[in-house]
DNA sequence: ACATTACATTCCTATATAGGAATATGTCAA
DNA sequence: TTGACATATTCCTATATAGGAATGTAATGT
């Protein structure tokens, strides 16, 4: 089907639909709660068929539910779907605390090191 | 200077460079120590020069710290860098929430509902 | 100096957008 | 029915890849 591979989809899963500012400003607008799309392009400031083509994408891999009103459509952020992000980018927490950890100690070992050499010559001012 | 944005630079922030699964896949295994570029090309099973170019985005974006050692480069995963993810799909975990207990509060009422129609007709087996 | 090893970079191409413009679809109101 | 309003979809185009192939570059051993 495909002999080669320029980028993944959009569509394919949320990681390349979040890679769009747009797309992540779209979501956290309607974090709060349903809107319809005309309040989104209003918010956002882009045309209409660019935000009803980002919320297409949005649909696509589930970040967004709809649901029709009369002749509106209200869309809300489906929070459940960032959830496997959030899970993701968790699993290199340890990494950055352990990282955080390491540039502490060095910070206070430097300040020991400091206080040591210079005695009580470095006391309040430089 | 730009006339149409296409699509994002992957090397313009994290969240595109992490769009790419097979760039996840790198900083997975490169987030427990440091691996030189051979021992990445084996573990991710894709040629070098493909795993040096993406080696290139997460190094623009700061997603890899680099270290030469004599031939090899040693690369490891800067975690800081992944944390604003973390943050922004954080920004959606009390919707999460709130959208499970509500599933979970119609499920429960929907068995309270039940059992008060039926009473004890249903009981241990349909 | 020279071959070898370990990476990085460049060139090429098919693909997937993102935005703009224009158009289509669907719904309500008179 | 006709018209107005709210959204979605289609067409077009410049752009940014991602992978493959080939080449460039730096460091080490002899």
């Amino acid at each position: 089907m495909f002999l080669i591979m320029a980028r993944a989809a959009t569509t394919s899963d949320p990681f390349n639909a979040v890679a769009e500012p747009r797309r992540r400003q779209i979501l956290t607008f309607l974090a709060v709660g349903e809107r319809q799309v005309g309040e989104i392009v209003a918010a956002i400031g882009l045309d209409q068929p660019s935000v009803s083509k980002h919320l297409g994408v949005l649909r696509e891999v589930g970040l967004v539910h709809v649901r029709r009103n009369g002749r509106h459509r209200m869309y809300r952020t489906n929070a459940e779907a960032i959830r496997p992000l959030h899970e993701w980018t968790g699993s290199f927490e340890r990494h950055w605390r352990h990282q955080l950890n390491r540039i502490k100690e060095r910070a206070e070992e430097q300040m020991r090191s400091r206080s040591a050499a210079g005695l009580n010559a470095s006391k309040e001012k430089p």
